[in-house]
DNA sequence: TCCATGCTGTCAGCCAGCCGACAATTGACG
DNA sequence: CGTCAATTGTCGGCTGGCTGACAGCATGGA
């Protein structure tokens, strides 16, 4: 078999880092690996919340869809991520936001039942959880402060800045976002109109703050002007 | 000593209400019960984030403030709520909000530690709270779509059901929300300007949804008109 | 009781960011 | 290499909601 293999995937995962080699291979057994093309949907508001995702390779990207079809994009998953985890609340619930792979992925299913049991036994786990859960909660804490702080340039550069951090590779003149995003994209993810962020990104340009390479951003490195 | 025992209180909690007596007992002994008065802050930004409060009596409002000085509340937590779980995140943190106590409150103070440690050892409990994380969480991905999707109009009548939900009582014509809150206040709760929300409200009563007794809001029980 | 302070209602003026429109550019695919 | 669809740049016009201002109203403290 051509893929790499689960094990050595699951010992990638942040919050199993420490896990013990009987631990890594419980975690094994009740697991499923799945490929995802491109653009295919992970799972769709009203599908039951029964499963909680652990993204290998790929990009995966949560999105709200509102009653009027407007699109507000909650994040994009790097491989080490989880998501998905709300199905950890009770039982019976069903998703309300899109999951979709935004390039080829590797993810790993796991059921409910199996997640809740394994962390009954393994209360440190459980605590990683929580911790996780916790810094989620942080991050979209700040999101909403900067919705109702920051106005559009000011979201801009800060998602670019995340981006970076997140998705950047070096680059001679300062990092390369390393994913590529339509303005529309953009504008779902920082809740702006296709029209503001090209603007805004014009003025980034004129700036000197970034240059488009391609369809991707580079964020310049801001050589602090001596005088 | 006349306040009621803590031990009563602890009873009292969502969370807790599965526990077994020695259980509580344990919690009893690494817990403390604090008085705080009307108006009285109960951390602010920038003190390091080392305790879990447990809120037992009154309301406590958490609310983010920005470099300019403009407020965003997050939630006014009644009793049973917790709150600054945050800090059972990395250590060497500290708060970026303030927590103000909205009314005389009790509320139980809980070591990082002591709690980590009660988690470890009581798995069943972890889970718990990692339910409880994830509601908490489901809450604000709500609030972040109520801020992107709806407008002033339709965020303050949802604020208002949600207070009805939560702090209700019964009323001859439909439901008395139990709690003063000043048009800034409902401002900072939705994210909207003292005046708007004063504009707001009085369309709302024309609507005939809604009424003011005194300085609090009766939700009108929506009869719909035989024709 | 009276005053001070804070809350409410309402208006005018302004502006960030939306929408629709359209032309220019790019990219994907045969 | 040509063609069609998607993406981008850029405009004008519009509007929700903000700010500031000010005049009634409450409220509570001395």
């Amino acid at each position: 078999m051509s893929k790499p293999s689960k094990l050595w995937y699951l010992s990638q995962f942040k919050l199993f880092s420490e896990m013990s080699h009987p631990e890594m291979e419980e975690m094994d057994r009740i697991t499923v690996m799945k490929e995802y093309k491109k653009a295919q949907p992970i799972y769709l508001p009203g599908d039951p919340a029964n499963t909680i995702y652990l993204l290998k390779k790929g990009k995966v990207r949560i999105t709200h869809i509102s009653d009027e079809g407007k699109e507000a994009t909650l994040a994009i998953l790097a491989p080490g991520d989880i998501f998905g985890e709300l199905a950890l609340l009770d039982e019976g619930e069903t998703r309300n936001e899109v999951a979709e792979a935004l390039e080829d992925c590797y993810i790993c299913l796991v059921n409910k039942e199996n997640f809740e049991q394994m962390l009954m036994m393994k209360p440190g786990l459980s605590l990683k959880i929580t911790k996780f859960l916790g810094l989620r909660l942080k991050t979209i804490e700040n999101q909403v402060q900067n919705l109702v702080f920051k106005d559009v340039p000011a979201r801009l550069e800060e998602l670019l800045g995340r981006l970076a951090k997140e998705f950047g590779t070096a680059h001679p003149e300062g990092t390369l976002v390393n994913i590529k995003l339509t303005h529309q994209e953009i504008g779902n993810l920082i809740n702006a109109s296709r029209q503001t962020v090209s603007e805004c990104l014009g003025d980034l340009k004129q700036q000197g703050k970034i240059k488009t390479e391609g369809h991707k951003i580079v964020l310049l490195s801001q050589k602090t002007p001596s005088l």
